[in-house]
DNA sequence: CAGAGCAGTTAGTCTATGCTAACTTTATAT
DNA sequence: ATATAAAGTTAGCATAGACTAACTGCTCTG
C-alpha cells in the first residue's frame, strides 16, 4: 500500500486525537478533518489493511508503530514548517494552513535545511 | 472553469516553452512533462475553454492575456521558492522539484514573506 | 501520387478521494 | 424492553487527472 496524502493527513489527524482523549472513534476523526462518514470508514479501512492503522472491539481506532512513526514524522514536519513560516513573519493560521500542504510534497533534504535555519 | 494544479502545470509549462521557441505545439509539451498526447490534448482542451490558451490553425499553442499572467505567476513564484530552498544550503535540483509542488498550494501571504527574506 | 510517419483527437479505463442515501449495528434513555 | 439516536458500513456517484488503443488527418519522401 503506498501512502498517499490523504493517508498522511488521516494518521496525522488519528494522532491529535490520540493526544487529547484515550479512545478515537472514526466518527472523531470525520468531524475533526470535516468529511463525511463513509469517506473516513473507507480511508480507516485502507489505513487498516496497510498495517497503519487498527480498531479493538469497541470501535475505537489507534495506531500502529508503522502508523505511529508515521504520523509523528508528518506532524514533527507540520511544526517545522508552520514554525518557520511564522518565524518569516506569517500569521499562525495562515502558516499553519500552509505547513498543511507543504508537508506532504516537502523533500527531506529541504525540510533538514529549513530545519537547520530555524 | 476553476484551475486546478494541474492546469497550472500545463500553463507554466507553455510559458517555459514559449521562451525557448516561437511555436509550442501540444507535443512539445507532452515532451516536456512527460505525459501522453492524450493526456495534453485533454487538458489544452479544458484550457482553450476557459480561456487560458488559444491555438492557431497550424496547431500552435499560445497563451492568452490570462493564461500568460496566471503562468507569469507560478513561474515567478516556482524561482522564488526555488531560489529560497537553494539560499537555505538546498540542492537546485532538490530545491527546484519541491518548488514545483510549493507554489501551487503555498499562500500568497507565505510567498511575500519569502520575498522580503530573500 | 502513394505509403510512412508524425500530430492530434476520441473513446474508454483506472486510481484517488471526496460525496449522499440507505442500511446495520450499537448504545441510550424512558 | 423497546424506541430512538448515534456510529459505522455498503453501494453507488462525481471529479480530477493520468493512461492505452485506435482513429483521423497532414506532411513529406521516394
Amino acid at each position: 500500500m503506498n501512502l498517499q496524502e490523504s493517508g498522511e493527513m488521516y494518521l496525522e489527524t488519528i494522532l491529535i486525537l490520540s493526544k487529547k482523549s484515550s479512545a478515537v472513534r472514526a466518527i472523531d476523526v470525520a468531524e475533526y478533518m470535516g468529511y463525511s462518514k463513509p469517506s473516513v470508514s473507507r480511508a480507516l479501512g485502507l489505513l487498516k489493511n496497510g498495517g497503519y492503522v487498527i480498531s479493538d472491539d469497541n470501535g475505537f481506532i489507534s495506531l500502529t508503530p508503522l502508523g505511529f512513526e508515521t504520523a509523528q514524522k508528518v506532524l514533527s514536519r507540520h511544526r517545522i514548517i508552520t514554525e518557520y513560516l511564522v518565524k518569516l513573519g506569517v500569521s499562525p493560521d495562515t502558516a499553519s494552513a500552509d505547513a498543511c500542504k507543504i508537508e506532504h510534497v516537502i523533500s527531506d533534504e529541504s525540510l533538514e535545511a529549513i530545519k537547520k535555519n530555524l
